[in-house]
DNA sequence: CTGTTAGCGCGTTCAG
DNA sequence: CTGAACGCGCTAACAG
C-alpha cells in the first residue's frame, strides 16, 4: 500500500495525495475529504523511510533545509528509566507531528552522530559522556543537523541542550550538610556521564565557595554494581579514610552504598542524586534530589519543536528529603 | 557525504562500494581496502534509511524477500524497565548486523503496525494487549512483515512469540498457597497486556485443577496508581470481601498493595508477578517470580535471526521468595 | 487547484 | 571483478 494506489482509488495523481498527506493547503475541500476518506479505510500510513529520502540534503531556495519526517534519538543506557522515560515522550510527541524515531544506542558516540547526521531532522542525544572542550564529534555533526543533548551540555552553534540543574543541586545540598557540621563529604560517581562530571563540579564549587579544599580522596570513580560499591566502601573504612556524609551520582549506587554501609553498622546522611521508586521503598528510605522527570521529558519536547535557537535549559532540581537525611 | 562521494575519492563506481558495504566477495582485496580506508577516513556510515528503500517489497528472483536494513519495535509503555531492556537489547543486537530500529510508542497498534508492516524487515511488538481470537490487525500485519511479539502470544503464521512463563508461575504459586492452607487469593490485576491475561488464565486454571471454582470478587483490575489501589483493597475491606493472600500483575502494583494493607494492619502473603530493584528494597522485601530478563532478551535476539520459522518460546519463571511470602 | 517529473541515497540487476 | 541504470515511496518544484 503506497501513495500510488492510494492516488489510483481517488483517480488523482501522487502529488495531491501528497499535499493531503502534509497538509498542503492547495487542495479543494472535496477532493481532501474522499482522499482522507480512503487513506483511512486503507489504513494507510505513508513511509516514514521514503520521506526521509527526498528531503535528505536538499535546501530548499528559501534557504532553509525542509525539515525531514525523521528525527535520531541516540541513548546508550536505555535501562535508566529516567532515559527511557525521555526516549518515550520524544516518541509520543514526534508521532503525534507525523514524525518518527530511529533508535540507536551505540556507545561509540562518533559512528552513532555520522551514521544519524545529514539523514534525520534532529538528534537528540540523551545522557551523553562528559566531553573533551574542542575538537568534538559532537560540534561537527551539529553543523549538518541540530542536536539537542539531554541531561548534556557544550557549548556550541547548532547544539541545544536541557538538563537537570544538578550542579546547582549539589552546591544547595553540600551548603546543607556543611551547616550540620559534616565536613568530609563521600562523593561516589558511579559514571563518566556529562551530569556525573557536572556533579563533581558542584562538588568542588561547594567546597570552594565555603573556603574548604577538596580532599581528592573523597571523589571516587565506581562502578556501579552493589559488589564493587561494596568493596570500595570497604577500602575506605581499612584505610581509615573518614567521611560523614555520602552523595552517590544516582538513586541505584546510592541504594548500593546504603546496604554496604548497613553492614558497617555506619549511620550517615546518604543521597542519591536522581531519584525512583527503589529509592523511596528503601528502607530506611532514601534521600534523593532530582528534577521532576515530566518537566524534563516536556522542556525536551518543547526545545525539540524550536531547535534552530540553540539555548541552555537548567530544569530545577529540589530534594525529596527523607530518612537518610533527617534521621542521620 | 554519501556513496556518491566515497566513491569519486576512491576513482570507483558506487557499485563497488555498495560491495564493499555489504560484504560482497566480488571485490578485490586492494580495492576493498583502499575503498575502507576512504570510508573510515570519512567516517562515513551509509544511510540505514535509504538503505531500506529500494528493498522494501522487492522479491529477488531466487524468491526470497531481500532483508530489509531497518526493524520496527513497538512498545507502548518504555517505562516498564522490563520493556526498555528488550528493546535495548534488540537494538544492541541489529546494530551489530548494521540493522537499524524504527521505534513506535503507539498505544493504537493497528496504525503503528500498518506504518511499519512492508517498510521494515520485521515487527517487534513488546507487551502487546491481550486480543480478540480472531480477525486481527496482528494477523494481517504478520503477512507482510514477521512479527515477533515479547510477553504476547497469537497462533498464527508468521507470528513468532517469545514470552515469560507467566502462566505456569501463577499455577505454581497458587498450588504452593493453597497448600498453606489459604483458599482465597486475591487477584489485582493492572493493565490489559496479554501477560495479564495469560496470569488471570493461570488463576482460573490453579483453582480449577484443585477442584476449587473461583470467586469473581477476588479477581479484580485496578489502576496501577498508588491511590487507586489503596481504594480498591479499602472498598474490598469495607464490603467485607475476605482474602488471605495477594497476587499483582506487575511489581509496582504489589509494592502500592504492600503500602496499603500495611496501613490496615493486615499481614498477608503478597506477590508481584513481575520483579523489580524497588521490590528488592521495600521493606518487608516483596516477593516476587519473574524470568531472568537476560535470558528473555537473549531469547529474542534469536528468535529475530530466525524469524521465517514461527515459534513460540516460553521463558521459565522463578520464585524470588522473599519477606511478603517466608514470613506471611 | 491539479498533474508531471526529477531527484533523495542506496541496493541491485545486467552488461561488460 | 567492475560500471551504468533502474527502482524503492515520497516530496517539491514546475507546468498547466
Amino acid at each position: 500500500m503506497n501513495i500510488y494506489d492510494i492516488a489510483e482509488k481517488c483517480g488523482v495523481s501522487i502529488a495531491t495525495v501528497s499535499r493531503v498527506l502534509n497538509n498542503n493547503p492547495n487542495v479543494s475541500a472535496a477532493t481532501r475529504e474522499r482522499i482522507l476518506a480512503v487513506i483511512n479505510e486503507a489504513n494507510y500510513t505513508p513511509s516514514a523511510i521514503a520521506r526521509n529520502l527526498g528531503n535528505g540534503s536538499a535546501v530548499s531556495v528559501g534557504g532553509s533545509a525542509t525539515p525531514l519526517p525523521a528525527v535520531g534519538v541516540l541513548c546508550t543506557d536505555l535501562t535508566d528509566p529516567r532515559n527511557a522515560a525521555v526516549v518515550a515522550a520524544v516518541e509520543t510527541h514526534l508521532r503525534n507531528k507525523g514524525k518518527s524515531v530511529l533508535l540507536s544506542g551505540d556507545p561509540c558516540e562518533e559512528k552513532a552522530l555520522s551514521a544519524l547526521a545529514g539523514h534525520v531532522e534532529a538528534i537528540v542525544y540523551i545522557d551523553p559522556p562528559a566531553r573533551p572542550k574542542a575538537d568534538d564529534p559532537v560540534i561537527a555533526v551539529a553543523t549538518a543537523t541540530p542536536l539537542l543533548l539531554v541531561e548534556g551540555y557544550v557549548n556550541a552553534p547548532g547544539v541545544s541542550c536541557v538538563r537537570a540543574d544538578v550542579r546547582g543541586a549539589v552546591i544547595e545540598l553540600i551548603q546543607q550538610i556543611l551547616r550540620r557540621q559534616r565536613r568530609r563529604i563521600l562523593m561516589l560517581v558511579g559514571g563518566k556521564t556529562c551530569a556525573c562530571s557536572e556533579m563533581v563540579g558542584g562538588y568542588e564549587d561547594a567546597y570552594a565557595a565555603a573556603g574548604l579544599t577538596v580532599d581528592p580522596e573523597l571523589v571516587i570513580a565506581v562502578e556501579n554494581t552493589p559488589e564493587q560499591v561494596n568493596t570500595c566502601l570497604k577500602r575506605l573504612l581499612i584505610n581509615r579514610v573518614t567521611f560523614d556524609a555520602v552523595l552517590c551520582t544516582d538513586s541505584v549506587l546510592a541504594l548500593s552504598a546504603q546496604k554496604a554501609l548497613q553492614r558497617t553498622g555506619l549511620n550517615l546522611p546518604i543521597i542519591g542524586l536522581t531519584d525512583s521508586l527503589a529509592a523511596r521503598c528503601s528502607s530506611p528510605a532514601l534521600t534523593c534530589a532530582d528534577c521532576d522527570i515530566d518537566a524534563l521529558c516536556r522542556a525536551v519536547c518543547q526545545r525539540l519543536d524550536t531547535l534552530s535557537q540553540a539555548e541552555d535549559t537548567l530544569i530545577p532540581t529540589h530534594l525529596n528529603e527523607r530518612d537518610t537525611f533527617r534521621h542521620a
